[in-house]
DNA sequence: CCAAAAGTGTTAATAGTACACCCATGC
DNA sequence: GCATGGGTGTACTATTAACACTTTTGG
């Protein structure tokens, strides 16, 4: 083998959105670090074993983080960089994490993922604190997590043209228009003209409009709507 | 470290798409074998090297290719399933080609590229020969070299759609408005209307039409287009 | 004159955009 | 009764899709 080939280790990273009022959050873990330091907050992930590949190294990774065991997941784009791990701290951390000598080099395939906020996560043993950060107000986090967020953010307007069934991955069963033209906002980050979004939901067939409406607000109820699968799945076919 | 965790080596491989009247190819390379045998066409590729992130991995073996120095390419998936080398052909062409004794496992990053079909290419030294296969007659290739064209060819479309300007790297530097429809066609995979897709050129600023025009055909002579980037570019901005 | 491919226009349906006022509720 | 956010309609524009005949050229 030649030296000048690259031998190195694999890892996924995922960056799972939460949806929130108005805001887009992402999930972060704590990692154990002996200094109190800086950057303790990055994204969940994992070196993947020898006998997965990436996608089930991610969905192991979600799956201990949400409980969910089918958790929709999207490979985006995969982070090379030698200088990704220049950082002395990540690299001793590196080291501790994994009961490693030496890492030479360590490439991260990054996921998307999306998850109601409000659901209940597990504390993985490996990290001291789960918790949702604002995509406005991140902290500064170890090798290139930051990038990778940012590249999540564009990825999923993509995604979102691909299928926007995901939409409803992000919000309650029963939620608002303003719900959903809060989170199309915070997607396409621009403001949606409130009338003609209410024709866009009256379009699309599989967002059923419920009886039920909001309760003790103070000013007029707003009706619910849900999402339905199987008319969404119907169209998506017919085309 | 643990030894469930990933040890492995890292390739590019690289899905570079020709135009041809109607069809479109993909650039193959033979990769000497002893064995006279099967599979001996693959994508181009190589293992990254240590001091390269996976962009100028592909850049490299682009620039060998094609003498194209800043070649347009796209990172589009990684393939890492530990099935991908099961095949033991595969496995012994890997240890000879890499002067190694033992790949344990092999994940690569595709990229999809663009090249005028009858650019004259290199030889790299590495191969026997390079060729053009349309993608309608590919023939088996090793490792998931079959599934990774498979998806670049859906890949494509979405390129498109971000950029249009793609096409033209596909195509010589003056062209009919036939020419343009047929990659149309070969990229989305179904027939444009001729007098809706003459509009279409027509609202797109621009592909600026010329007073040149085919000469010695048998039928009506078809008129010349050239793509105009500065125009192009400043739309992209102005939007 | 004929074969072969180029080129051209209209209509209808749909989707997008801009824009301002009344409605229901809790306090 | 007032503050708060919910909900509605119209006119204009742009885009898409369907569809058939005439033109030019070489042989």
């Amino acid at each position: 083998m030649e030296n000048s080939f690259l031998r190195t280790y694999v890892s996924v990273d995922c960056v799972v959105f939460g949806f929130d009022k108005s805001q887009l959050n992402v999930l972060l873990v704590q990692r154990n670090t002996s200094s109190s330091a800086s950057k303790s907050l990055k994204l969940p992930g994992s070196l993947i074993y020898q006998q997965e590949d990436a996608d089930a190294g991610a969905h192991r990774v979600l799956h201990e983080l949400t409980g969910i065991k089918k958790i929709t997941l999207r490979q985006f784009k995969s982070f090379t960089s030698p200088e990704r791990m220049s950082n002395k701290d990540d690299r001793a951390w590196l080291e501790i994490a994994y009961h490693n000598n030496k890492i030479d080099r360590l490439i991260t395939i990054a996921y998307l993922s999306l998850c109601k906020i409000n659901r209940k996560l597990n504390i993985v043993s490996k990290y001291k604190t789960v918790e949702w950060r604002p995509v406005s107000q991140l902290p500064e986090m170890p090798f290139d997590h930051n990038q990778i967020v940012a590249e999540a953010l564009s990825e999923i307007q993509n995604w979102m043209e691909k299928d926007p069934a995901i939409l409803f991955k992000l919000l309650p069963l029963k939620f608002t228009a303003t719900d959903l033209r809060h989170l199309y906002e915070a997607i396409y980050r621009e403001k949606q003209d409130i009338r003609n979004f209410h024709k866009k939901i009256a379009r699309m067939e599989y967002i059923i409009p419920l009886e039920e409406k909001q309760e003790k607000v103070s000013h007029k109820a707003a009706r619910y709507y849900k999402f339905d699968r199987i008319i969404y799945n119907k169209q998506k076919l017919g085309i």
